[in-house]
RNA sequence: GGAGAGGUUCCCGAGUGGCUAAAGGGGACGGGCUGUAAACCCGUUGGCGUAGCCUACGGAGGUUCGAAUCCUCCCCUCUCCA
């Protein structure tokens, strides 16, 4: 194995903490593969950019030769997870939990090695906890201590419900850790108190407490908020090659850093270089950007899919041309003469009627090519294929049945 | 069990009888600028073949020429007391 030091430092890439980092160190030096514990709730079947800076994390320390343990918090997630929520989540039916669980396996295989990754789900053990068991577990912390937990002060003291159930999701996750006997945790910082907890139940049960590594959060597309699905601002790693490298071109150049300290797997020095030379002018950032989005929809779709991306986005912003692959959409034409704000939302192109004479309004519509003048919310066109665009980036071909 | 506070449009949040499709902010969308971005500027942001009509302020009724605003009942959340 790698000298403990090394480790560490490619541990730390990116990290936003590591509880203790001289214990940790420790645990390195012995030199023998350290369980790694990283838990997912089955939420989110479809993983994005934002789960995968974990599962990278993950994979280094796969790499560097320590037990990976994926595991599925299917029991957690008939809880369901409190964690930035505003208002109770509502549980997942343990069905739910099941089918969602199914397709993190077949994603999370993308990114880490499969023949090397234990995958455990947590109702094997807690579903059979005793009563007993289970009230011994619960009593190891206090209503006091919970409300430490930086979400459950806020939604107390702001008059947001917290339903019981909640408090036993630090709990569970923390006696996943004891039944696991982990050695090193990773999770997002918004984990922080529950890795804690684990650190805490595992003392209480007479284990060597687990280090903990913190990654950050990935910021979104908008680049302040956290990438989540359901704030839309995500890059999900199942999307079409075009979208993935059109989202990810369209991040800001400070993200862009972010994204390239969190998921590109140049090295360290590497990383440090591109800072430096985008600094002071020597690489334009538009071409950094570029060789990322190409470097992440490789990794997704393979080099040829992402070369076929990366032109067909040129053709479309550098050159303002039309991309190659456009969808086609089939009208039923109603009559001879079709009112283009009709076809607009029969076409999906706009959400109502009414949206489609703002886009026309605002000077948003294209047809073939020709900007459709703002006046012209009234015009029909006769039956026949067409070419709408909509904004800079939608497209649509409009064909008759 | 008792007392009080509250539920407004995608989100936050103003509004306590007509001037309210509802201030302000955020987000989103369109246009401009650009590097494809960011920042910035301008505009739009319930629906409908749209100078009009319809639907909307937790739900159901009621008062009124007129209700998000007043009354009654119900549902939900929070706080305090027991």
């Amino acid at each position: 194995m790698l000298e403990a030091i090394k480790q560490l430092e490619i541990i730390k890439r990116g990290a936003s903490e590591i509880i203790v980092q001289e214990e940790l160190l420790k645990k390195l030096e012995r030199g023998v593969p350290l369980r790694v514990k990283a838990g997912f709730d089955p939420t989110a079947p479809d993983i994005h950019l934002g789960h995968t800076v974990l599962m990278e994390k993950m994979r280094q320390l796969q790499d560097l030769g320590h037990e990976l343990i994926f595991l599925i918090g299917d029991f957690t997630g008939m809880i369901g997870d409190p964690t930035g929520k505003s208002e109770t989540r509502k549980p997942l039916t343990s069905e739910d939990a099941a089918r969602n669980a199914l397709t993190y396996k077949e994603q999370i295989f993308r990114i880490l090695d499969a023949e090397k990754t234990r995958v455990e789900f947590n109702s094997h053990w807690i579903g059979n906890l005793k009563p007993e068991e289970f009230i011994r577990l619960t009593s190891q912390y206090t209503v006091a201590r919970m409300l430490e937990r930086e979400d459950f002060k806020q939604r107390f003291q702001g008059q947001t419900p917290i339903g019981i159930h909640e408090f036993l999701y630090p709990l569970i996750q923390g006696y996943d850790s004891v039944h696991l006997k982990a050695d090193i945790e990773l999770g997002g910082t918004d984990q922080k108190f529950n890795l804690i907890v684990g650190r805490e139940l595992q003392k209480a049960y007479g284990q060597a407490p687990q280090s903990i590594v913190l990654m950050p959060l990935l910021e979104g597309l908008d680049g302040a908020k956290k990438m989540s699905k359901s704030l839309g601002n995500y890059i999900g790693i199942t999307e079409p090659p075009q979208e993935m490298f059109g989202k990810i071109m369209s991040i800001t150049d400070e993200l862009m850093l972010r994204y390239y300290e969190l998921l590109s797997h140049i090295s360290n020095e590497e990383l440090l270089k591109l800072r430096n030379e985008i600094a002071n002018g020597m690489m334009h950032p538009m071409k950094a950007k570029e060789a990322l989005a190409l470097e992440i929809t490789e990794r997704y779709h393979g080099k040829d899919e992402a070369l076929k991306a990366k032109e067909g986005f040129e053709l479309v912003f550098r050159k303002k041309e039309v991309p190659d692959e456009i969808p086609v959409f089939k009208m039923a034409w109603e009559e001879e003469l079709m009112w283009l704000p009709r076809i607009l939302r029969l076409s999906g192109l706009a959400q109502s009627v009414s949206e489609a004479r703002r886009l026309i309004e605002q000077g948003g519509v294209k047809i073939d090519g020709e900007k459709v003048k703002v006046s012209d919310v009234e015009l029909k066109l006769p039956k026949g294929s067409y070419l709408i665009a909509v904004g800079k980036r939608r497209f649509l071909k409009i064909e008759p049945v």
